[in-house]
DNA sequence: ATGCCTTGTCGCACAAGA
């Protein structure tokens, strides 16, 4: 089962990017941040037709998560847990069965947190120590499940061209890498890091100053995994050709494949 | 040091992104 995240950065601008692309990369599940669309908006016709199921916590203007199956989506849930009074469309959670196998997808976009020393900042870090929480939750069940998406974190100096231009921002804070960091000491793989040790390994090039010309990238989109996922997987990989594309979103799409 | 682009918005400039 191949299972793929991609911040989309408006899924109505780039409609006719996602069904290439999911008609070329064939994901069995795909979690899509930045649809900037109310769930009344969300193209799901169309997505339909590609034959995907869709499960959409959208809202007006920005944010937004969504997730596509070619199973069926059970069990939906739409918002983090730990704090009611968050408004903002950043999680969604489901559950897809292919053939004897079941597994819990999580869709995430974790909030930027720039500028710092701002309550944007507190937000991310909040937002972070919840899914702490949730993900221990997740854990205790001890199935086989994956937290995709859009983290805004460099976990690492080798996870950017140019480590130095990341110093004042809130993607390579030593809080947020702190923070990541205490997701994954809780036993969970990222799958990316784990398939692609080395450098140069990128998920977004900013569309100013020529950065995908440059390779001047980031990654900051990530796949974490359960022990048990972890145990199935095959394969991990970035199809980082999408940046390449005309109106390309400045995200490229991650992946990660576990047997069946 | 700043803007560099791109999307969406009750557009005609701005917020937000990263």
């Amino acid at each position: 089962m191949k299972i793929a995240t991609w911040n989309i950065n408006g899924v109505k601008a780039r409609i006719d990017s996602l069904l290439t692309w999911l008609g070329e990369a064939k994901p069995d599940v795909v979690c899509l941040q930045e649809i900037k669309t109310v769930d009344d908006g969300f193209p799901v016709e169309a997505i339909e037709n590609a034959g995907y199921n869709v499960a959409v916590h959208g809202q007006k203007g920005f944010n937004g998560v969504a997730i596509l199956a070619k199973t069926r989506i059970e069990d939906i849930v739409r918002g983090l847990p730990g704090d009611p009074a968050d408004e903002q469309a950043r999680y969604i959670e489901g559950s897809v069965t292919a053939g004897h196998r079941s597994m819990r997808i999580g869709g995430l976009y974790l909030p930027n947190g720039n500028p710092l020393g701002t309550d944007k900042f507190a937000y991310k870090l909040a937002w972070m120590a919840r899914l702490n929480a949730h993900a221990r939750a997740l854990l205790a069940t001890e199935q086989v499940f994956v937290l995709a998406g859009d983290y805004n974190v460099i976990p690492e100096p080798v996870d950017a061209k140019s480590p130095k231009d990341w110093l004042g921002d809130a993607l390579f804070q030593p809080e947020s890498r702190q923070a990541f960091q205490r997701l994954l000491a809780l036993g969970l793989t990222d799958a990316i890091r784990c398939g692609h040790p080395g450098a140069g390994v990128y998920t977004f090039w900013d569309y100013q100053a020529g950065a995908w010309q440059k390779d001047n990238g980031i990654r900051i989109d990530h796949l974490l995994l359960s022990p048990q996922a972890a145990d199935l997987t095959n394969a991990s990989g970035i199809d980082r050709y999408t940046r390449g594309w005309e109106k390309p979103s400045d995200h490229a799409p991650a992946w990660v494949e576990l047997a069946d």
